[in-house]
DNA sequence: TTGTATGCGTTATCAA
DNA sequence: TTGATAACGCATACAA
């Protein structure tokens, strides 16, 4: 039935198949493009217009399958609905609870995540950032965590073009919104967790140098330490190397517990940077014979979702990455509608709390 | 420098603050907007330009920090450089190395994913398909692996308005390109394997009955079997029911291993459906003290990148997830081509080809 | 070698 | 209660 009328309404205007605009339905009915325009989103003029007008203009957009054009509108209105996501890894799977965070709180507002991947690359994060401007994306999110990339591109974003917000890394001097765990209290929480279960000589994987969780973490470590007078020994502590990739901590994290092994010093427990290098040390623990959790607890950091999975489950300090994800959503929508209204936005440092999630690679010794 | 003029320019035109449109280019250098849209698009009449006209031009953009309006040229050419990436479920391991391949195919192009999560639920299918439409994607991927979606949308989509491509699942009469492996190749592989290392009482965890992957599994592990006169016992061939999130067959694998544990019936391997399922039987099997490999192997089907990482490490059939990826964007864009040229474009159904990853969960028996 | 004019589909302003 | 018109920023056909 339809399908004709689509047909001759497409020959008029002589446009490409499958594609009905205002016109189209303005045509159909005899009505104008702006009172169609008025009836169909709703306008506030639409408080004016007959109610049968109205239904007549509802019924043949339907009828003729119009769909509006989402560019035209954003040209218009100069809003894309749009937010760009750059993660530095998909592959890594720290991103994947952030994002779907990210999609999840979008979702209800009519927005859409424009997806990037700088696959650790800064000079694909650059590409990616300058597609993205030209887009001209309501908003931006960073999901950063390594530090080559000099994102004081985004500071300047920030402050003159478009709201921006990183997640799991921070530029010095509040410049951009942040979101982060509060990578002290978790190091305290780990290293607190071995200390109560009974360890005394505990193995340390620190974190890569350059890496912004690695300080604050180990200081939680330290403050704990000196709490309980605990001993570090220096001959347990190791540290990541700066290099990344999404498995590499796994990899480093099995090599850096073989080194810990040949030492022939004891420890009853393991305390590893993130879960990845707690997975490896696990690997290299269960090669060399030595069972988790009764001869060496391991704990991990973030929870990542395959730590669930192994076996032992990994012991570990939770990132509420989702959340993460959804928060900074908020501080980003809160900037944009601050824009539109003309005014400024502030730069926003939220500091999640991190939760221990006591699993089965930790025991009482 | 720079900026008085920007702001200058800005003032001119009355526009917010950030935005320099090529008119003010134009006015600036003195040129029409005509030339300084060919020059800076190198538009084949760009060939005409004079030389010192057109670094004038670019040398002025720059300065002023031109960025081309993305909304303003698609409206124009209609087309959004923007590919629709519909997935089932982000949490699921097997989505991320396709989200990957597809983002890697994508880039060199210059067209960007818009990203829309399902969650396996049919009306947030439904309701990011029609975002993506009104965005007048150029084209669309779907990555989906479970039934309830009624995708004969697609199909129509495909054949009047924008071209698209499935992954991991197909539609009944070829009416969407696809994007599979060869399921009956892989389930074949697997059982071939446990035979060869000489096991013959093997357990098997089938897939999903309404998941498509299922039976062609299961149709090359009762060929195989048949092969060589292996014996399947009915008594130890369990199934997967049809609920579906990211770990739910981790949870199935454990229970329905633990199930196989109380019949007491003997068994030296365990062949799973996927890899998640073959990672909650090794921990049911680790919780009975059996020891992988040694008792009993395990095999997986995917190779999700947890498989790697987890102790024993998984052997597994290994889908070629981010190639996956990257032919169903050579299919989407071929297919935008055709439809650019008019022409009308092939529905296509590749099948790639599964490969055996042989690592420690099995052994010899 | 460059400029003018027009239209992509919408929406907002103003007029009727 | 509705319609005419202009403009968003860009790219093209055509004119000069």
């Amino acid at each position: 039935m339809g399908t004709p009328e689509v047909a001759s309404a497409m020959k008029k205007t002589g446009r490409k198949r499958g594609l009905i605009t205002m016109r189209d339905v303005a045509q159909a009915t005899g009505f104008s493009p702006a009172t169609v325009s008025i009836v169909l989103n709703n306008a506030p003029l639409a408080r004016y217009i007959a109610s049968t007008t109205r239904q007549r203009i509802e019924e043949t957009a339907k009828r003729l399958g119009y769909r509006p054009n989402a560019m035209a509108r954003f040209l218009r209105s100069k809003r894309s609905q749009s937010i760009g996501v750059i993660l530095f890894d998909v592959t890594d799977p720290f991103c994947i609870p952030i994002l779907r965070g990210i999609e999840n709180a979008l979702y209800p507002l009519a927005y859409l995540p424009i997806f990037a991947d700088a696959h650790n690359q800064r000079d694909r994060f650059e590409r990616y950032l300058e597609m993205l401007l030209e887009r001209h994306v309501d908003g931006l999110i960073v999901v950063a965590n390594w530090l080559f990339v000099d994102i004081d591109v985004l500071a300047d974003l920030n402050k003159r073009e478009i709201p921006a917000a990183t997640i799991g890394w921070e530029l010095p001097g509040k410049r951009v919104s942040s979101v982060m765990v509060d990578n002290e209290a978790g190091g305290r929480q780990a290293l607190e967790h071995l200390y109560q279960s009974g360890h005394r000589k505990i193995a340390i994987i620190r974190g890569p140098k350059r890496l912004i969780d690695t300080a604050p973490r180990w200081r939680g470590i330290q403050k704990f330490a000196q709490s309980v007078k605990l001993e570090i020994d220096p001959a347990l502590t190791l540290q990541l190397p700066d290099l990344f990739d999404a498995t590499s901590s796994f990899e480093h994290g099995y090599r850096l517990t073989e080194e810990f092994l040949q030492t022939k010093k004891k420890f009853t427990a393991l305390l590893a940077f993130d879960d990845l290098t707690a997975l490896g040390a696990m690997r290299a623990l269960a090669k060399a014979g030595i069972s988790v959790p009764e001869q060496c607890s391991v704990t991990g950091f973030d929870d990542v979702a395959v730590s669930a999975l192994a076996v032992p489950s990994l012991t570990t300090v939770r990132q509420p990455l989702e959340v993460m994800g959804s928060t900074a959503v908020g501080i980003v929508m809160d900037a944009i509608k601050a824009g539109q209204e003309n005014r400024d936005w502030p730069v926003v440092s939220q500091k999640l709390h991190p939760e221990l999630v006591i699993r089965d690679s930790t025991h009482n010794t």
